[in-house]
DNA sequence: AATTATTGCAACCGGTAGTTGCAATGTCGG
DNA sequence: CCGACATTGCAACTACCGGTTGCAATAATT
């Protein structure tokens, strides 16, 4: 009998498959997760579209890998600026910072695009929740400074309307987050939290 | 020479007209803007497919018209409550019932997309920008009521806070805005516009 | 050198958007 | 009432795009 050895033949090339997945991030910046072209992507890439099908099977994967593959490298946590308002900017930063860029739009879109398929959608989400969890830590810092108590306003609330209204500004109105103008927010943020009375 | 009597033959029927068009926002509710198919359009108005493509030669024009025909019946404004804290929570609701209705939603997408067409895009920040309209009044109520310094915190600010926390809530997180959530927005806001000192 | 998997290539299949020519229908003007 | 004319429906067709398949060429591992 002939037993096919696993290790055997050519290996798969690294160099292709970065390629691809940057090209493929290029292309969903581009036309978003709707209008995204395997064929187009390939072209791209500067690879035959076969090798990607081979690879994978549907689209689902292939964007859920190049997503995949992004986030890993995106670890600029929320750190201690020692001040409620400090990090309140930090964040609005950080969030700045995602849906300024095109392809932290595209994902933002897929996220909320209604047919967003399972995977592509909880990787999307999964940024949004290692947010809230540096968030909770911004809370409990703020709550032991005395700045904020949150058994009055809860933190979703607060995170809703801080990265809300960034999406707003950037994805409705298409305007740029002057620092002015986020620390318009913040300034807000920082008054409606002030416990006091 | 034959003149042709542009009055002279078959009008086109009104009540096909209003079948496709509503045709049309059913698809775009259910499919989004990307997504959106003439063929199926047809169908669903049990209309043939050529009728459409006679009426509206792209499906740019199509959505467009028949955005603008729901645009129209849109009219329930922004009223003075009484209350700075009336008048925003009004303005809550009215932004929810807005994007928590399938139709809604699509319009918002469609008003975020990328490649939303000039006209589209047009159409879609209509209703924002009457919004901002009526916002304006309130804002102008609550300065002489002397709840808000609007030199302080620009409305386009607060604007951004209340439309985008709801787009957070309902688009990304895909929960429901109870009126106890609502109203811990309106409270932060409230406390964060509050001129004092 | 032999084996084995990957890559590229070209042709092909299927489905869908959009077009066109024609017959049938309905409305307006005389 | 009748003729003219635009609209509607219908069916066939074209064109394009996404995805598949078979085969030859290539490269790496043993």
């Amino acid at each position: 009998m002939r037993t096919t050895r696993r290790d055997a033949g050519r290996p798969r090339g690294e160099p292709i498959e970065h390629a691809i997945l940057t090209a493929t991030l290029d292309d969903l910046a581009e036309f978003g997760v709707e209008g995204l072209s395997i064929p187009r992507v390939a072209e791209r890439a500067s690879v035959n579209k076969t090798t990607i099908y081979r690879r994978w099977p549907t689209r689902e994967q292939l964007v859920a890998a190049a997503l995949a593959a992004t986030l890993e490298q995106t670890s600029a946590d929320l750190c201690d600026t020692g001040s409620l308002r400090g990090d309140l900017l930090l964040l609005m930063r950080l969030v700045t910072a995602r849906l300024e860029s095109p392809t932290g739009r595209a994902l933002a879109r897929a996220a909320m695009s209604e047919q967003a398929s399972a995977s592509v959608a909880a990787i999307s989400q999964d940024p949004s929740v290692r947010a809230q969890a540096s968030v909770l830590d911004l809370v409990a810092r703020a709550a032991g400074r005395g700045d904020w108590d949150p058994a009055r306003s809860s933190p979703d609330v607060v995170l809703a309307m801080l990265t809300g209204s960034v999406m707003h500004r950037v994805l409705m109105e298409r305007l740029p987050v002057t620092p002015a103008w986020a620390e318009g927010v913040v300034e807000v943020l920082l008054r409606g939290l002030e416990p006091r009375g």
